[in-house]
DNA sequence: CGTTGTGTTGATATTAATCAACAAGTGTGG
DNA sequence: CCACACTTGTTGATTAATATCAACACAACG
């Protein structure tokens, strides 16, 4: 579909990373179009298959990612194995920031993850003659910093009904990205309980009782662990909120 | 000392806002000299009071602000007044980073806090002219981003006596900003214990038992409540990362 | 000299973690 | 095609960590 868009808007481009370009985040709308030939040159489209990590927390950050298909897990881990998921990168989303030149979190597919992937090194001289493309990146780590405070709310004082309830109002309004709320309000969830609970600070069994709480209250339909149906989106947002 | 510092380097500059430069974060640093008169003409030095709040939550996002001096809390409050203190601001901190063009979050003076606020108008403009500025700005949003991920581990993963050693290790990290550890291990908290509690997601009384915890322990040595001892910083290390 | 705000400590309650059993789905090899 | 193991998710019983409720100490301040 976003292919079939951008082809549409201009049908002769030099077919650099058409499955790279995203909507919103991506590099390739800050670029003027007869030089995204560099991008070209340096892009690399991968496919990753789930379970596999294509960024690993610690490691060199040589490479930026732009995902363009699928569903990524972000997550640190404490020595002893505990695990935080940071985040979920779906279509759109950029990775790559970095702190000391290494990444600061593991990247992992959830399921079957395309993305593109272009050298850091380039990008510093593509920003220094393409500004545009710098505010977009400076605009994309503001907007994961604004979800990674909210999320810190959610950790810091929201109760378990509170947690899963504000992670299933967030997951769906990122469904269509950038677009508003699906019409439908089915849920695909592509990630296990075990994403989930590490995700929300919780146990895979408090977010089993959780997802069977809001069950029972008539908030959700589960037709089975990765496909639900919201059947009171007021609802669920009160919950989410904390107003119930 | 900076100023001092900066002064040395050129006892001539236009005098902009020598009070608002400090050393890492600055905008200044990423201007050419002459340049910054501009900053001068912009720039306002203000002096906020204990208590007084200088950045609203979803209020119109207009200026960005550069800490010069003291410390604020940057926090989030759900509706039925729950708060989450997402970070603590000191000399160097920039702040002003906006979702909508709104401020993301509140930031109030934890103890007198001098800064300089400059409008985020002309910024765009200045960014245009200085790429520099804006690497700058993309570093100082992706640090931030770095450490709101390890507050996401620590408020998801982490028990009371991690959550506070880790604080306080960090605060102590902190403490010359860039610098290395201060050889002296005395430590001046300015925030309240409602503070730490908001920030590590506890209450007052978990922190204080905590705390007293890590006394008892031979770790830490209270002198007030605002004022301590590092006895052994190894064992704080370790409480932090987990492995006790 | 009382009043108020902040911090500490104690007793009890509550949420969510842990431990445990089991159900359902998936893939494998006989 | 059917045991079989293995993974994932669900539910139940119990425990443990932290929140809540309550009392009090202490300093700052009018």
């Amino acid at each position: 579909m976003l292919s079939a868009q951008s082809a549409r808007a201009s049908p002769v481009q030099p077919a650099p990373c058409r499955s790279c370009c995203a909507p919103q985040f991506s590099i390739c709308a800050a670029i003027p179009h007869d030089e995204l030939v560099w991008i070209a040159a340096v892009a690399v489209p991968c496919d990753v298959k789930e379970g596999q990590s294509f960024m690993q927390e610690g490691e060199r950050a040589d490479h930026f990612f732009n995902v363009t298909e699928g569903t990524a897990r972000l997550f640190k881990l404490l020595s002893d194995g505990r695990r935080q998921v940071v985040g979920f990168a779906r279509a759109g989303h950029f990775l790559g920031i970095a702190h000391n030149d290494c990444y600061a979190v593991t990247a992992e597919a959830v399921d079957t993850v395309r993305l593109c992937r272009f050298p850091r090194a380039g990008i510093h001289g593509l920003m220094r003659r393409f500004p545009a493309l710098q505010t977009r990146l400076l605009q994309s780590a503001s907007d994961e910093l604004v979800a990674a405070q909210e999320l810190m709310v959610l950790l810091g004082r929201k109760n378990a009904r509170e947690r899963l309830a504000s992670f299933l109002v967030g997951w769906a309004a990122g469904g269509p990205p950038g677009g508003p709320l699906a019409a439908s309000e089915v849920l695909h969830l592509p990630m296990t309980r075990a994403d989930i609970a590490d995700y929300l600070g919780m146990t895979v069994e408090t977010v089993s009782r959780t997802f069977a709480r809001l069950k029972n209250e008539g908030i959700l339909a589960l037709h089975s662990p990765d496909e639900l149906v919201v059947l009171r989106r007021e609802a669920l947002a009160a919950a989410a909120a904390g107003e119930a």
